[in-house]
DNA sequence: GTCTATATAGGGATAGAC
DNA sequence: GTCTATCCCTATATAGAC
């Protein structure tokens, strides 16, 4: 909480700790984070981890952060494409964030501040996507309100990625052909 | 993996550590799971706990086999009542064992074995849960095949409780009643 | 069936040299 | 800004006494 001594943010050092703390959560888990495997994943000594971060606790909620502004990026990035509602659900089933994802939502159960962290991020995504669900489905309003769809829409995909990860299929195809029947329905190819 | 030299599996003792590591797990995740901490919150002594299971892989997968069969039986209970959508929506979102299925899930991604077992037993679960939803969903066929409902709703129920457990809850009202209203659809009050 | 003792490794964190 | 050395704690796992 409190940087008793820190290195200056810019550092590519710093950066570097940042990458291989997120490599090292997707490949072993959060578990797997320690100053030591940062260290030797990164290429530099333990003790700079702990000059760089003055706890675990904020080198997670650092590489969190880290990790965030890409996505939010992602997600404006498909917002403003031709079709957004499939570009955002491309984005939604889209595995390379998934494992850092469920290492997230564990540690946030357990971790108050991450948890803080999380949550206010992910719900400025998620009103940023339902403002805009709000324009698209104008004209389909039957499906309910937008909220619910974003909620909807990010839980099957969640679903879909998260066991897919195990190598739990069951139901898959079936599943992604509901959901792209009702994204063909409201976006039309010709839009 | 190989027994060394165990404990028998009726003993009262084990069931203790099982349900400590259950315990240990939904309040501070797999990574607090050590022999010390488990024999602590079980009140017996930490030799105790390798003298029962091999190691703690072993306890781990011990331990999710122990929630399995108690899933499995809620789940069969559902089916077998009057309103079984209902009853399975119900089962899904409810919050109990949501904790322990993230931690779950984060383990799997790391532990090629509880993976597997995962993979299996939920697989099994979801074709039970299939051949129901093909039976009530027999008069509604517009929805989708049954296999895709039930991963559809299971993601549903997944985010609306994973998200809640850290105080998120954007568009879960709105979500919800979209479900319900599907729900209510497909199984109405008479029937 | 239970427990003590111990080997061995890895963990976070700090003080202080360079 | 970087690194060495070190303290002290916790981890798993085993051998063997009771």
């Amino acid at each position: 909480m409190a940087a008793r001594r820190v290195g200056s943010v810019q550092s590519a050092t710093r950066q570097l700790i940042l990458e291989a703390t997120q490599a090292l959560m997707v490949a072993q888990g959060y578990a797997a984070v320690s100053a030591r495997r940062v260290a030797a994943q990164a290429g530099v000594k333990p003790a700079l981890v702990q000059y760089y971060f003055s706890s675990m606790d904020e080198l997670l909620l650092e590489t969190y952060r880290f990790g965030a502004a890409r996505v939010l990026e992602r997600q404006q990035e498909a917002l403003a494409a031709a079709r957004p509602l499939h570009a955002l659900w491309a984005l939604a089933v889209d595995p390379e964030r998934t494992a850092l994802g469920i290492e997230l939502m564990a540690l946030a159960n357990h971790r108050k501040e991450i948890g803080a962290e999380i949550t206010r991020q992910a719900t400025h995504n998620r009103k940023l996507q339902a403002e805009a669900l709000a324009r698209l489905l104008r004209d389909a309003p039957d499906f309910g309100p937008p909220e619910g769809v974003s909620v909807i829409l990010a839980g099957i995909a969640r679903a879909l990625v998260m066991e897919q990860g195990i190598g739990m299929d069951f139901g898959h195809q079936e599943a992604r052909a509901v959901v792209e029947r009702w994204l063909a329905l409201v976006e039309p190819e010709e839009a």
